[in-house]
DNA sequence: CGCCAATCGGTACGCTGTAAACTCCCGCAG
DNA sequence: CTGCGGGAGTTTACAGCGTACCGATTGGCG
């Protein structure tokens, strides 16, 4: 789909008008609130116009995640050292990911791997990039970095969702509850700790395992 | 809601019923095969019969996942080194996850942190059972805990995607346009390698670098 | 000019979650 | 025993969803 031409005619709408409003509306309002007629309206037209750009709903999925994808794709000159570059494009990940909260809701409720788009594809060919300095294998470069965005997706999953809680104080007396009978011993010691963000701490336990002669 | 008292009258549903009858059905359909409607008519009900055990769709989502997480608490014994106990836990996420495909995709649809249900709080105290042989400070641990399972999260995210797509011919001869185009030598140079699944050598490299001195 | 294909609109169908009001019927108070 | 409170389950209804199908419009090209 993503080579499919565009319209010849003259359209009032484009795809990458209606890709850029539903990002909006998800942003702004969450994955659900993206519906075709709501984003017809958005854009002034009716429902069924969309369906010249896209096929299916899902389709407006992937071209959204390919969208966001576009901010993962660092812009300068890779770091020299693969280290610095792959926590580079790590960062970009994730803070993408939290900009746009909905993205990885997004990937996870597409039924199959949704094909690549080429924002995607610039990110992952960037990603390989960051590894040439690396004297391994394309396979052991290829699980390098499954293994550092497998991890940077589980965090910002966790991240986003975590953001968007800011545990009501009923979540609250709920865990207290349940801590209180005393069958959650280690957790109810945990209550009152410093919960600050350990993305970075992840980020560099990961990488000294791969990597244990320049540590950080 | 995990403490609200279940009816006492004498139904002929039971919110254990409710739950079980939902995960059997994304088991096998996809969690957009979970409706009110179609659980009703599974267990013989009508739809709003199942408004009297729920509040409202997302809590069937909560339930269904609570119910997963009970596979996920280890039964006998924990290894004694925290670092096979750890890995035995992040195996049993990943295996829970793989049988049930649309557990990701549950957690992240809930717009916020779900409530804490007894089986998720189970799971994470022996989660930190398992690190009781590490000199660490609680807040050490939990970020252990956060770094294992947000890997453990986001490859099995990745890894069930792959199997339920296994990548049909048409997305193959769009990804050889894709490459031939030149734009991307590294990832061309990577399509006929081995992609053998590496969820063991990221857990392993993450662990050592948590622990350098027991690296395996 | 005539034609074609692209674009957009309208209508309709079967689905969704759930609010509201209803019918039962059990267990208990008098 | 009667009466009744209240919980279980049902019915109906509504607004919204994705999208199949068809018709109207229109601009570019032969």
């Amino acid at each position: 789909m993503w080579t499919r031409a565009e319209r010849k005619q003259r359209p009032t709408l484009s795809r990458e008008q209606i890709v850029r409003a539903a990002v909006a509306v998800a942003d702004s309002e969450g994955l659900d609130a993206v519906s075709i007629r709501r984003i017809a309206t958005e854009l002034g037209a009716r429902a069924m116009s969309l369906y010249t750009y896209i096929e299916r709903k899902e389709d407006l999925f992937d071209l959204m995640i390919d969208e966001v994808a576009a901010e993962t794709v660092p812009e300068g000159p890779l770091p020299a050292q693969w280290r610095e570059a792959t926590i580079a494009i790590a960062r970009l990940e994730r803070e993408a990911a939290l900009r746009h909260p909905w993205l990885i809701g997004a990937i996870a409720r597409r039924s199959q791997t949704s094909t690549l788009g080429p924002n995607m594809l610039r990110h992952l060919e960037l990603s390989l990039a960051a590894l040439d300095p690396l004297p391994a294998t394309p396979t052991e470069k290829w699980q390098i970095i499954r293994a550092v965005s497998d991890y940077t997706s589980g965090a910002v999953l966790r991240e986003s969702r975590e953001r968007a809680g800011t545990a009501g104080g009923h979540d609250v007396a709920h865990l207290r509850a349940m801590t209180d009978s005393g069958a959650y011993p280690r957790l109810t010691a945990l209550l009152g700790v410093d919960r600050r963000d350990s993305f970075e701490q992840g980020l560099r336990w990961l990488l000294n395992g791969i990597s244990p002669e320049d540590a950080s």
